[in-house]
DNA sequence: CGCCTGTATTGGCCTGACCAATGGAACGCA
DNA sequence: TGCGTTCCATTGGTCAGGCCAATACAGGCG
């Protein structure tokens, strides 16, 4: 027949919902069409009304269609193409975001740390030192200095999503290569940046903690523009100057 | 119908999979135990066998569990916190989150907004004001009213980080039924509130923008507070409490 | 011209039924 | 006694048909 290789595990309903997204990703149905109704894709494809609400709801958790009671179901995005993932955002914007997301973290922090927060962020603050000296250059304790921060806030939404920020940082392969010519190009210690930080955790400081954070991101993104010279990479250069200013 | 007055308004089937996957994470189920039998979850649950099977295959699509022919549905991994669930996280905190990182967001906004964006943002203002007059509450508006500002801020990581915790709102069996509560305890129109944020986006003033939505979404947190009268909250009650003053 | 109402369409959900795979218990044989 | 075979209750897979509620759109009314 068709010269995918059919999966038919059992299951009606996958079969058919392998379909739909076939023609899904053949461009059939475009973003915003709307499906054919149940009973006439029931007739279609030769199944029961069933089992057609079983793969339509199977591609509907699949985020892929929406239905509206009385009107049909609609493509509300393309099978393929995963938003989770965000393989595709600029450093850059990672970074801004990181700014302000984890200067607030930091503000909040400061209100809610206790001693042990306190001792845990100071110890990684000379445990980033360390690694400074260190020519090989790793993050670990720069990370775990970011998210200890995140996890005084008392805030489990707040703590995955910086979560999430530093491993999108990690995973990108832009990001990382540029992260790693910032770090290189750009061997001044950073301490004194994550020092201010903290001595404003100490004082339960929170527009101080507020303000050493940015401060702290801002020089990552100075970094970061610095970095930024392939021309491949002007035009994302030329915005981000512009939106430079903001943050000093 | 059935005395337990759920007022899910949309698909039986996905109220019946929040259920199932609350069940999971309590623990009832672990890894590798069988669920019930599809026709004894129909009359535990007072639905139809096509409910619960449209219900399970959520969950299979979900990689939660796993359906064996002639023997039953079988737990293969568990709801927890797979980077993209984050079923636990408390509706305060997820609320918090959003009025630190919408309110950042909205001052950015401020300044990258063009015409359109306000045009759009201001339509759907209106629309957040006819979906209140709509006694079934829905929330349609007000998420694209909140994703639109999002995603005026030209930041890709900025407008996924809010569309995720918008998502984990929906998601979150806790947090749906705190919102819902929520919304019928009070009826005020917010509509005030997004009008004054649309104001200061107009105006491109950030500090405006910042303190309107941060306005906005402490009058939430104060709505969600309000419906936290079970003893079983009362913990979390306490807590938020001593946080409220902060944004006020 | 716009509002309003009626009606066809569409999804939501249910009842009841039959088939096929499974798995364990009862049974029979060595 | 022990093991293999058979039988059948249980369980999922699917279908047919039906009724209700929400929606959309056309045609009529003011």
């Amino acid at each position: 027949m068709d010269g995918t290789t059919y999966q038919n595990n059992d299951r009606l309903y996958q079969d058919l919902a392998r379909k739909l997204i076939a023609e899904l990703a053949s461009g059939k149905f475009p973003v915003g069409s709307r499906l054919p109704a149940e009973r006439e894709l029931a007739q279609q494809y030769a199944v029961s009304r069933p089992t057609v609400r079983e793969a339509v709801i199977a591609l509907e958790v699949q985020g892929l269609v929406e239905v509206r009671i009385g009107s049909g179901a609609y493509v509300i995005a393309l099978p393929g193409k995963r938003q989770i993932a965000g393989f595709d955002i600029p450093a850059f914007e990672l970074t801004e975001a990181r700014l302000l997301f984890e200067g607030e973290a930091a503000a909040l922090a400061a209100s809610q740390v206790n001693d042990e927060d306190v001792a845990e962020i100071e110890r990684l603050v000379s445990e980033i030192a360390r690694e400074n000296q260190d020519p090989r250059g790793t993050v670990k304790a720069d990370r775990a200095f970011h998210l200890a921060i995140a996890k005084a806030t008392r805030n489990t939404a707040i703590y995955e999503t910086i979560e999430k920020l530093w491993a999108l940082r990690d995973t990108s392969p832009e990001a990382a290569l540029l992260h790693e010519k910032a770090r290189t190009a750009n061997v001044k210690p950073v301490v004194e940046e994550h020092t201010a930080v903290l001595d404003a955790l100490k004082a339960r400081d929170p527009k101080a903690a507020r303000a050493a954070m940015r401060a702290h991101l801002a020089a990552v993104l100075d970094s970061l523009l610095f970095a930024t010279e392939e021309k491949a990479v002007e035009e994302a250069r030329r915005i981000a100057e512009a939106k430079r200013a903001r943050y000093r």
